[in-house]
Parts: structure tokens; C-alpha cells; sequence
DNA sequence: ATCGAACCAGAACAGCCGTTCTGGGCGCGC
DNA sequence: GCGCGCCCAGAACGGCTGTTCTGGTTCGAT
């Protein structure tokens, strides 16, 4: 990177250059920058802007207003790909969903943990204890209406058509001509529902814990 | 957000907009976004921002050349704190910590699970099974040279002093003159040492899983 | 038909901006 | 001393840029 470590000077612009962008959105000119280091020329950052860019720190449009740009930045812009994901509310074995209405947290987390779409669950009790998902954990959910045989998911139990049910988190499992939610606690029974009172709603991809 | 709901015109230029700042890593100016959307007049393109602008999509800066930017981006500038954990091994009960040396996966993750300074490691094995830690869990480490009792921690154990040890992960607990580690897995005796002989490495603040 | 709103074209102005040129000061090795 | 690298000041050039003004078209409501 600093090849032959950058001067106070230019490690001073650097820090500018980075900090005006995270301020305003766009970045410097070069007399926002000859300004905000007490610098009284523009031909002196004109030159160690040069020095920054052929050290690499830095790209350069040429001719172009505000033309400059960090590599870190236009790394980052490549390696990271982001998934804001709401938390949305809190889901229990048999209760209903819990929507977190107005406090809507989100959680910004990397795709490799969550697709577009998803959402987050706070999970309320040890229902899934044996899953290794505990009280207060994190489930995040990817939204679908299908699920295969063993996947954990967020699943609406309909009492009767038309009217809306409660939300539970199981395990499903399709048999002959039902379907078992499955708890994942030695002291909860399984829950049999005929499929068409049963409406997947998403499927949990990873959960997270923080602890004290 | 959008009242009386945005023209195609507008919304081809939010766009625009957004495309172009992902590409350059500065904002277009009045006539790069004409250009880009043919259009020949930089009035239009004016009159067009200054209706997103009403709109609330987005901010400007008068006067200032390319003083166009995103609310969401701002917005995102402000909420999101975003730490780079990077994922340095693999640990085990008792086996020496695998150091994955030149992969050195990286992961974004915000500071409401990471702080500054965190690394993580993938669980290998089921030691910590009953804390709900699963075979392949990545936990998130904060560096820190003590711990409280019954706090899971990345633990060095030095066989001899000058020796490099082996790490694991245990829960630690201090006893009259000797600490106990405890792994949580019913079939696993805890490691009993002198505390001279352990130097905590840090501690979990966080589990991840990913699932299907 | 008439009016207003929404959208556009073209041109011009004043200030902003990157670039370049000239020249100076300072420290260091020869 | 002398030259060289590094950093700086000031000024000027020419293109870039936001803004504004005038005027036009289209379309729907009155």
C-alpha cells in the first residue's frame, strides 16, 4: 500500500478526503480539501494527490469535478453486499406472532447470511431448545410457501379458511395425509395439521445469539 | 416517500442516479444524467431533480457540483455501523486451533453483534453442544484477557511456560486455586488447570448458524 | 376553446474546478 | 557550494457545472 510510507501531510489528506465523503455523499474538490487542511493552493494537493495515487491510495477522474475516490471504498463497494433485514417481531410455539410494529430494527447483515427479502424473528421461549435455538435468539427468514420434509420454518396454522391464525416455529414434516409440526422440546407434543389449514411462510437460514 | 408517485421519467433517473454512484463513486452531474437518460437540456434534468427532491428522494446541495445524494444512502451512512470480522480458524475441544492462514474470509457484520477488534472461528465438534453451540457455528470473539465465571471463552493452554499451547473452547469457571474448564457436553469431563497455566484469548459475544 | 400543469429544448451567465506554470523555501548528501 | 527531492504559494487558463430565462408541446379538466 504505502510504499514508501506516506507523510504526515498525505495521511492527513487522506483522512480528510474519507471523512468528507462519509459527511456529505460525494467527494472533495480539491479546494474543499486545500481548505479544510489550511492549505492556501490548489496546486499543492493537485500534487499530493498525485503522490496518493501513484501510492495507490487513492483513484483520480481526470478533468473530472470531485474526481477522486478511495480504493478502500471501491473495495468495499465490490466485496460487500449487504441485506438490510427488519426485525420484524417475536414468534413463540403457539402463540400468536408478535409484530413489532413501529420499532422496526433492522439489521443490517451480509449476503452470505441472508438473501434479499428476508426478515428476522426473535424467537420467545425453549420450543426449539433442541434445535439449538434458544429464548431470544435471532432466527432469520427467508419467505417461501414451500418447504421440504425437515426444515425449520415459520408456519401459520389456519383454524378455519379466511380466518387469520397464529404463527409457530417447528419443524415440518409432510406423512400420508397430514402434516407434523414438530417442536423441538422433549416436553411438547407435535402439532397435526391437514395441509390445506397449513401455510408455510418462510423458512429459517440462519440463526444468531448474542451472549452477555 | 413518493406522494403523488413518481414519473417514469423519475424514477429512470433515481436510477440513473444510483447506478451511476455505484459505478464512479461520486454522483453524476447535472449533464451526466441528461446524457445518460438522452435528454438535451440540462433544464429538464434540473427540473426533474428538483421534484425528486420535494419528494424526499433526494438531497441537494446548491450550488455544489454534484451535490446530488441518495436519502437511502445517507440514511444507511448514519445507521449502519458495519465491523470486519475476519474469519481466522477453526477451534475444537481440545485439538490445536486450526489458523486458516491465506483464506482468510472476511465478514461484515454490524456492531450490534461485533465490536472493533473481533474475530471469528468455526466450531468443529459438538463439545459445546449443550450451550446450544453446534458443529460448525461460526462464534464471534471479542479479545480480552480475562473473563467472568461461566463466560464461554477461547481459551490457550500452556503446557509448559514459553510453550505454545493448544485453544479451546469452554466455559470458564474459577474455583479455589485451580480453574475449571467446562465443556458442555454431557459425555466430555471438564479440564481442571493452575491458573498460571491459561491465558485467555477472548471471549464469545456472539453465535452464528446457517442453515439449509 | 381555454387554461393550467407537467414536461421539455436551447441558450446564456457566473461561478466552480482541475490543471499547469513560475517561483520559493528547506533539508540532505556530495 | 551545489544539486536534488520534497513541499508549498500564487496566479491564470479553459473547460465544467448549477442555475435561470424564454419559449414550446402535450394532455386533461373546465
Amino acid at each position: 500500500m504505502a510504499r514508501p510510507a506516506l507523510s504526515a501531510r498525505q495521511q492527513q489528506m487522506l483522512e480528510f478526503i474519507r471523512e468528507f465523503i462519509r459527511e456529505h455523499g460525494y467527494p472533495p474538490t480539491v479546494r474543499d480539501i486545500a481548505q479544510g487542511l489550511g492549505i492556501s493552493s490548489t496546486s499543492v494537493v493537485d500534487y499530493n494527490l498525485k503522490v496518493l495515487q501513484r501510492a495507490g491510495c487513492i483513484q483520480r477522474e481526470r478533468e473530472v469535478s470531485r474526481g477522486v475516490r478511495l480504493v478502500d471504498t471501491v473495495a468495499e463497494r465490490r466485496a460487500v453486499r449487504l441485506v438490510e433485514v427488519p426485525v420484524i417481531g417475536r414468534i413463540a410455539a403457539g402463540e400468536p406472532l408478535e409484530a413489532v410494529a413501529d420499532t422496526t430494527e433492522t439489521l443490517p447483515l451480509p449476503v452470505e447470511l441472508a438473501t434479499e427479502g428476508c426478515y428476522a424473528l426473535r424467537v420467545k421461549g425453549k420450543s426449539m431448545i433442541e434445535d439449538l435455538i434458544d429464548d431470544g435468539d435471532l432466527v432469520v427468514v427467508r419467505p417461501q410457501q414451500t418447504a421440504n420434509n425437515g426444515d425449520i420454518v415459520v408456519a401459520l396454522l389456519l383454524e378455519s379458511p379466511g380466518v387469520e391464525g397464529v404463527a409457530t416455529l417447528k419443524r415440518l414434516y409432510r406423512e400420508r395425509d397430514r402434516v407434523r409440526l414438530q417442536p423441538a422440546n422433549a416436553s411438547m407434543e407435535p402439532i397435526y395439521v391437514q395441509p390445506e389449514q397449513l401455510r408455510v411462510q418462510g423458512k429459517v437460514v440462519a440463526v444468531i445469539r448474542q451472549l452477555g
